[in-house]
RNA sequence: GCGGGUGUGGUGAAAUUGGUAGACACGCCAGACUUAGGAUCUGGUGCUUCACGGCAUGUAGGUUCGAGUCCUAUCACCCGCACCA
């Protein structure tokens, strides 16, 4: 009987579908464990083999966690809105949820050859009415909620107003308009439309105005990636700024939290810093500056007060409101030259030369609050509107930017730090020590930046702020495959629907077009839109990373239709324990899903404030593409070799008609029609490819997909090569060739149990001393490795235990049954199939996780390394409990060691317990 | 430019966290069995040297009895952010 793998497999994956073996209850005495897998986009081009990478490593834990009897949840579902569905859909007329239908169908092929245990009971859709309903339900909260920062715990609306009816918003700064004051009587003056527009501007997902990139030709709004240069990306048609009303989520109240919940968090410190980045947390202070013969004043952010006496001139935005009002009327001509420059600059040309200094004089001046120095105020695009004030104090002498600005406009540098600045660049030290500084001589800059903070409150005319990069979230699209909004619009003013009419279904449509003026398709279905006389839908549908925002949630309770999950579920099944996925989501779809877990705590509905316990990010499989050589001008293509006696030009080659690096010549010929009549030189009768450590792409012929590779050597082999690959965070590449040794490895493992002729050879008889601890050192070190993800060295442990059992001939089932169930999250269809065979009736699945007993390891004496001078000359065995002065003597007697030693005197001997042994001379 | 990460054989990688560098595999070499082998098994395989030995973890220093591991500087590559005041 051989190790038929295909057999095997079918049978088990056939059997536990039937006897829905990995279905998972609610309801247990057993701990839980949470293992998520990042919610998949069902893309259609089809998976490689880095794909399945992260949801192996998760299977495995997955599986290793049951056995170590937790109670397991193991899901898997779909995002399944989103942009590329709905672009194939213009390209060929059919309706995205059919496109979308059919790449689920495929995916879920492809992962069921893997032999993963996912409860597909739980599955769901993010386009299922009945999931996006609960995406509505929750928009519905946010919208319903503001964020207080005295708590700083989310609230309703109701909450709010209350307190507005009472106190005003004295002591609740408005997020949206930080200049808007009122009192209680004047909140109650407001009309409706006014107090809802004031509403607004706290509400956790929010209206507001915002640019978009319209493109007139092609009647659409296009996403930043799409831009290039000014133009569309497809077309080159012009596309311009345009401003339209569009939902936003108020991210930036939860910056804090968000900042501060990363650490309770265990994720890796590069994510960590990206999203701290991102966050882009900064603290400083607001200075208003009067500008001078006006009553106009300029306000500043800035991280360092304490160079504010080496203030040398301003800038604004030029979207700044102030520049109109501030310019003289001699440099308004300038002036407006410069905006015209600016307005005809993409976003993208703005970045792209960084490097370009321009900008503008005003006119204007403003002056020092502090000893009255007029300053001259100028407007460049290198400060930008949307980050603090969109103004700021330029310091030549301390920052780069304003040191070459003041340069290239011939603008006078104060010095404030004395010898610390050179005259040929900025130095933004804050150890130096402050000159030409008033009240703050002599102080070093670092301290100066309190006392200068301090002074500026005093005085009043400015205040510490802390500031943040990341800006409040865009969540409107003008697209047709998404959650629409659960919105209706009564004389302009948006109004949620009653959450007995959730959801609001996406209507079906004959075609994708965008609506008028910027709208998206769904605008042209005009009695969806008009939902009665002057009430009107929302148009806009909801971004891709809304449905992702919770679908963990959804996971403990999938089929509820009375809440997005039952509360009992939610907090039996809790926290996210592992999340494994791609590092590309480091921001995006993290921040997000935190800030409305966030929110749905503060609300109530949930326990716990953070997602996700632990994140692992797996690496990138790159592909390695392989290389022929074409000697120019002919069909002949030259062996690697000998490609040097040629002048050829490399081309990629199908990695799948490559076995390592030899062409297969025949196969080479029917790639393609141009290759029929090729010719080969070869070296030594083969011919040899270069290779290319590249992105695994289709366009560069090196994928390889998972399916293949299961069909030629089995699921348990290619889930153990993958993991044997490398650590599973680290980026490697795919070759295929490396898979044997995988292989040879559970085909040897089969033969350890069963003989080809005899069938099944595991016998009753007592175990040895020595396989005994062979099995114990494995179940140490597999437990170990696999509960810290360390996949690659188990497979080796694995190999290793196996190596050393086929060595000592061992048939023991006290051994090789134990083995069995280490190695069952690994290789979950072999051993289930050797279990069987084995006799046990239960499954494997049920089976209790081996226990590591120290005393079958245990050594009673060790073979010491002895080194002189650190050098490492022989070895000697000595028992473990040996008295050091007993070891001491018998080494320096030892003749090899007295070789080394020359006869120079001893000055000590360090000798570490079963480690190793030092003669230092 | 800023931040994070990685540099170890021909290749993927290990190294109990300061203690025998290169485990386990791929590849390669030699051999056994075989009609055959891209099956299986055995042995070898960092570089260098006839050998004793010497040299080796990107490079240069340092700490230590002892450094791949810690410290300092430097180089290369990868990822993220990028006029953020």
């Amino acid at each position: 009987m051989e190790y038929n793998y295909r057999d095997i497999e079918k049978k088990w994956q056939e059997h536990w579908k039937q006897t829905k073996a990995y279905q998972v209850s609610n309801d247990s005495s057993k701990p839980k464990c949470y293992v998520l897998d990042m919610f998949p986009y069902p893309s259609g081009v089809g998976l490689h083999v880095g794909h399945p990478l992260g949801y192996i490593a998760s299977d495995i834990y997955a599986r290793y966690k049951r056995l170590k009897g937790f109670n397991v949840l193991h899901p898997m579902g779909y995002d399944a809105f989103g942009l590329p569905a709905e672009q194939y859909a213009l390209e060929t007329g059919q309706h995205p949820a059919v496109t979308t239908e059919q790449n689920i169908k495929a995916f879920r092929e492809q992962l069921d050859h893997i032999g993963f245990c996912f409860d597909w009971d739980r599955e769901f859709r993010t386009s299922d009415p009945g999931y996006y309903k609960w995406t509505q339900w929750i928009f519905l909260q946010l919208f319903d909620s503001w964020l207080n920062r005295a708590t700083q715990k989310a609230e309703r609306i109701s909450t709010l107003t209350a307190l507005f009816e009472k106190e005003g918003n004295a002591a609740h700064e408005c997020p949206g308009d930080r200049a808007l004051r009122f009192t209680a009587a004047e909140w109650k003056s407001f009309d409706e439309v006014r107090q809802r527009e004031i509403l607004m501007h706290y509400r956790l997902a929010y209206l507001a105005f915002a640019e978009v990139n319209w493109c007139p030709a092609l009647g659409t709004v296009l996403a930043n990636d799409e831009v290039v240069n000014g133009v569309s990306e497809r077309g080159g048609y012009p596309v311009i700024k345009k401003k339209m009303r569009q939902w936003f989520l108020r991210i930036t109240e939860y910056a804090n939290r968000l900042l501060e919940g990363l650490e309770q968090v265990d994720y890796s410190d590069a994510l960590r810093e990206m999203q701290r980045n991102w966050i882009g947390k900064s603290q400083g202070a607001e200075i208003r500056f009067n500008v001078k013969d006006t009553d106009q004043q300029i306000t500043v952010y800035t991280t360092r007060p304490d160079t504010i006496f080496g203030v040398d001139f301003m800038v604004l935005a030029p979207e700044h409101d102030l520049v109109n009002r501030i310019t003289t009327p001699d440099q308004k001509a300038a002036v407006e030259k410069y905006l015209d420059y600016v307005q005809s600059r993409s976003e993208r040309e703005r970045l792209a030369e960084v490097k370009q200094i321009t900008g503008c004089f005003t006119g204007a001046y403003a002056l020092n609050p502090f000893n009255g120095q007029p300053i001259p105020v100028w407007i460049s695009e290198y400060v930008l509107a949307g980050y603090g004030t969109g103004a700021i104090m330029a310091v030549p002498c301390g920052d780069q930017r304003d040191f070459l600005f003041a340069k290239h406009f011939n603008i006078h540098i104060t010095n404030i730090i004395g010898d610390a600045f050179n005259g040929q660049e900025a130095n933004p030290t804050k150890d130096a020590v402050l000159q030409n500084s008033d009240f703050l001589d002599g102080m070093v800059m670092k301290a100066a930046m309190d006392a200068a903070a301090a002074k500026i409150e005093e005085m009043g005319i400015g205040k510490r702020q802390i500031n943040y990069k990341m800006r409040d979230a865009g969540f409107s699209r003008q697209r047709y495959w998404g959650e629409p909004f659960p919105i209706v619009y009564k004389d302009g003013i948006a109004y949620p629907v009653a959450e007995n009419e959730l959801p609001v279904e996406l209507p079906h449509v004959e075609h994708y077009k965008q609506g008028e003026d910027g709208e998206g398709p769904l605008a042209n279905v005009t009695d969806w839109v008009n939902v009665a006389p002057g009430i009107r839908r929302e148009t806009n549908t909801m971004p891709g990373y809304a449905g992702s925002s919770w679908y963990f949630l959804r996971y403990a309770d999938p089929h509820n239709t009375t809440a997005f999950a039952d509360r009992k579920a939610v907090d039996y099944w809790n926290q996210v324990d592992v999340y494994v996925g791609g590092a590309e989501h480091a921001v995006g779809h993290l921040l997000y899903s935190r800030m409305w877990t966030k929110a749905l705590y503060d609300l109530g509905y949930i326990g716990f404030d953070e997602p996700y316990k632990k994140i692992i990010n797996q690496g990138m499989i790159g592909g390695s593409s392989r290389l022929v050589y074409r000697v120019r001008g002919t069909n002949t293509f030259v062996s690697h070799g000998l490609k040097d006696q040629y002048e050829t030009d490399p081309l990629h080659v199908d990695v799948n008609i490559v076995d390592g690096t030899e062409l297969d010549t025949d196969a080479f010929r029917q790639w393609k029609p141009d290759y029929r009549e090729a010719e080969f030189i070869l070296e030594d009768g083969k011919y040899i490819c270069g290779s290319l450590l590249e992105k695994m792409s289709k366009r560069l012929f090196n994928t390889v997909n998972p399916k293949d590779v299961v069909d030629k050597y089995g699921a348990d082999t290619y889930r153990m090569y993958e993991m044997f690959l490398g650590p599973i965070e680290q980026s490697k590449p795919w070759e295929t060739k490396g898979i044997e040794g995988v292989h040879r490895f559970l085909k040897k493992l089969w033969r350890l149990y069963v003989d080809e002729n005899k069938g099944l050879i595991v016998k009753d008889a007592p175990a040895t001393p020595e396989e005994l601890k062979v099995l114990h050192k494995t179940i140490q070190k597999i437990d170990g490795d696999t509960s810290n993800f360390s996949y690659n060295t188990a497979v080796s442990q694995f190999m290793i235990c196996l190596n050393e059992l086929s060595s000592l001939k061992c048939n023991k089932r006290s051994i090789l049954e134990p083995l069995l169930v280490l190695l069952c999250p690994y290789a979950p269809h072999v051993t289930a199939e050797l279990w069987q065979l084995l006799g046990n009736t239960s499954s494997i699945l049920e089976a209790a996780y081996p226990v590591f007993d120290e005393q079958y390891v245990k050594e009673s004496s060790f073979t010491y390394p002895i080194a002189v001078n650190g050098k490492t000359r022989t070895e000697m065995g000595f028992a473990l409990d040996a008295d050091n002065g007993a070891i001491e003597q018998e080494v320096l007697a030892n003749e090899v060691v007295q070789r080394w030693m020359e006869g120079k005197p001893l000055k000590k001997v360090v000798i570490v317990k079963g480690r190793m042994i030092n003669v230092v001379v």
